[in-house]
DNA sequence: CCCTTATCTGAACAATGTACAGATTATAGA
DNA sequence: TCTATAATCTGTACATTGTTCAGATAAGGG
């Protein structure tokens, strides 16, 4: 029972949002496997290759709604970091902890969506690699972390192992959860274990 | 021009095996989104519904492929672990780093089997998760911490986190490195901090 | 108003996953 | 060794997929 959607006039207006949004909402829920461009164009009722004006193919469709989700993502990390306000240094650790914990939240919320972003269809090539999107979660972390440095609660001679050591780290502990080799139970230990290593918890 | 192989007997004699052996050949060069049953069963020289038999599904394939790669994996951590012998503490560390650095060859090597290993096919139910094929990679770990403890070159306070610190940091970075938003030179890195996080290395 | 350009449709094709009936082979029991 | 039964594989078929391309439809500027 596919719901088919009806278009009042004969162009769409904004076709190019709307498959990105449609593949979005459908992988959401069936993961990016089994989804097809088919099943994308007739939830938004329109003809299987009007896609193919926007999008060379499906993989292209597929590697720009990664491109946006990790936008998304960012969004969400910069929403939560928002509500600690103060320059006090619990703040700046709660700010610190907050960026890990939003990192697995997120990708537990959409695990189907945070496994299409490592997925195969996302890959980089180095090509790209100037202007990507993980670099504004990346500047927030370097940002939290000479705040960190500056107020004194940080081992310094493990600043410059920080955004290495706490982006694999989390990054690594939420792939596993999601995929199924940890429990989520251990994710706040992580945060822990992190904090701890940098000097910023005793 | 593909390589049709022609078979003596109307039976294979092991037929699952030559599934998974063909479709890990086929993977590693083209990526898992992009495999087909069809090509497997042609290259092997069988009809397309031969497979039926021993798989439930294309999807069935792939995960049990997957399954065998965290063998595989775990095998070559053993045989690299193998080469260090002796029991001194500068052995015992030498063993802890090529954990961490085997993992991370293995992956670099193969990055579409890698990928697969994390992907959609291969997620783990919770039922399955007493017999996991991980577990061997994990206590090879858990035995190397333990040395280290013993062996006194190591921050106490810091066991508890151990296991979780190395395994979340290692997969992660390798996961970042293999889809492209770290540089692989980034990787003696991460192994140093976990050293310094633990206490292993001063 | 017309003409150019952007946008979308419709029909077509090869390839895919999968089901199922039947053919072929292995194996165990007599 | 013969034979019945089970295991293994083939052949055909069907719906669905990605993708192409010629043509239909709409939008916007002169």
């Amino acid at each position: 029972m596919t719901t088919a959607k009806v278009r009042a006039s004969y162009h769409h207006g904004d076709l190019e949002s709307a498959l990105i949004a449609t593949a979005r909402k459908l992988i959401k829920k069936q993961g990016a496997e089994h989804i097809s461009l088919r099943q994308v164009s007739q939830e938004i009722g329109v003809s299987p290759s009007a896609a193919y004006h926007y999008f060379p193919d499906r993989d292209s469709l597929l590697a720009s709604l990664g491109s946006s989700l990790f936008e998304e993502l960012a969004d969400y990390q910069e929403l939560q970091l928002a509500k600690i306000s103060g320059s006090t240094t619990k703040a700046a650790r709660e700010r610190f902890r907050s960026l890990g914990r939003t990192y697995f939240e997120w990708a537990e919320r959409e695990p189907n969506l945070f496994n299409l972003m490592f997925s195969g269809f996302c890959l980089i090539d180095s090509a790209s690699k100037q202007e990507r999107e993980d670099s504004r979660a990346f500047n927030n972390l370097t940002k939290s972390l000479d705040d960190l440095l500056s107020a004194g609660v940080m081992d310094s001679a493990m600043r410059p192992y920080g955004e290495l050591l706490a982006w694999s780290a989390v990054h690594g502990a939420t792939s596993l959860i999601v995929s199924g080799h940890l429990d989520s139970e251990n994710y706040e230990s992580i945060l822990d274990a992190i904090e701890l290593a940098l000097g910023i918890r005793k």
